[in-house]
DNA sequence: CATCTAATATTGTCATACAAACTCGCGGTC
DNA sequence: GACCGCGAGTTTGTATGACAATATTAGATG
């Protein structure tokens, strides 16, 4: 018998890694908004790190599509379109309602408490409307379930769609009614969890993220419509 | 207007690329083996590129999943359990048969018919049983289908799926009897694209990867339970 | 033959260097 | 004054060398 589990660290302080997570922060929360182009020696001088690292980094965000490689080489932060959005939102319809199902069938008991935790956190937080930390709290939520579904695949799968719309969600939540909605669908998703109701769950969590689709769908339309126009004011 | 299609070439010849493919067609096609180890410094001799480059592109193989890292920062090719390989399955299962959906209804004429060349020289190569061949000309034929589905999206995350059953497919279409079986479904799916039946085709499509899910599965689990039992036996 | 130790190998990270491609502005030309 | 081209400075892609921290292996030793 051997003692793995307890092993306090398996090495994880990795600069690339702190790296990694560094410039996912920046993309989620904004500061680098979508087609911001990256500069090499900017991000060395802005993560204190070298070049390789900051390279290597970015190699992992590209084949995560959080960024993407301009004409020119330049790397750019990643540009959704409503149609990009709608597509993951359908590809995450599909995981995540094969995932929470899962959750229901093999997660252990402090899996099931862990993620009422979250949903516990995410009303809490719900009342205060800070998007972002709301968002975050989202993001954990799903990925607990993620998680819990026990399938590597899925989760590795299913994880770099949440990182790339974590951005938009910040703002889709924003839209009118869209946080009340939210919050029931929410509620659903963890009573039929807690139900151990497998179909009732998936359906929940279907609805929420269609509703989710819609929401961000319809304010990255308008923002391209907007866009369009006061490019060609610009043109004029 | 502009005239970017006529341009030859993007700038393509990345020594980076080259090691990529070069890396994936390795694993593919089984030179490096399931859990083989890949050291830096080989791998540089080997590709005839410095390490820079390498690590590069290990950090592109390992978003991937291609390979894996161990315990103890090793570089592996990634290996596929049965449980692993049945959820790729799955999930192939429900972005393929969306995405020749949009295949049927958004494809152009041109792909249609260079999809029924890829059909044909599949039946053709089936006569030779050469699998590896067999294999990369089935890997372009679900590639066609995504690139036709023109779904950014859908392509980014279906894609990395097929590289990695590349290596599995080989071995899989060796079942007895599943070469014969793959052809009345390629067949099918072929068939009911040039009929314009989207319905259809997305039957036979899953009807198709459900297949070959249980030969790749079963095959899996028989190769899992001899390892097993002769680790049991190299261990006694 | 088991075990501990020293030599070796491997990875992670940094610093540099340099060619090629690109950007941008300057100055010259018509 | 408009346009063109040239050159300085940027940025990326790649290679090389260095070095610390680990991991592995071989050898020495009991």
């Amino acid at each position: 018998m051997e003692y793995e589990d307890l092993r306090i660290v398996d090495t994880p302080s990795l600069v690339r890694d702190h790296a990694i997570s560094k410039l996912r922060n920046a993309i989620s929360s904004g500061l680098y908004p979508p087609g911001a182009r990256l500069v090499e020696r900017e991000l060395c001088e802005a993560l204190g790190v070298s070049r390789t690292s900051v390279r290597e980094a970015l190699r992992q965000l590209q084949s995560e599509n959080l960024v993407e490689v301009g004409r020119r080489r330049s790397i750019n932060v990643a540009v959704i379109t409503a149609q990009d959005a709608a597509d993951i939102y359908m590809i995450r319809e599909m995981l995540e309602t094969q995932a929470i199902r899962r959750f229901v069938a093999l997660s252990d008991d402090a899996e099931r408490k862990a993620l009422a935790a979250v949903h516990k956190r995410l009303v809490k937080a719900l009342s205060k409307n800070d998007m972002a930390q709301l968002s975050a709290i989202a993001s954990e939520f799903y990925e607990r379930v993620l998680i819990g579904a026990k399938s590597r695949v899925i989760y590795e799968v299913a994880r770099p769609l949440l990182a790339r719309v974590n951005y938009l969600r910040i703002r889709s939540m924003a839209e009118p009614g869209r946080l009340d909605g939210g919050l029931k669908e929410w509620d659903a998703m963890m009573d039929a969890v807690q139900a151990g109701d497998a179909d009732r769950a998936a359906e929940a969590m279907a609805v929420h993220l269609r509703n989710a689709r819609a929401a961000i769908v319809a304010r990255l339309e308008a923002d391209e419509k907007t866009a369009i126009s006061s490019k060609r004011k610009a043109a004029s």
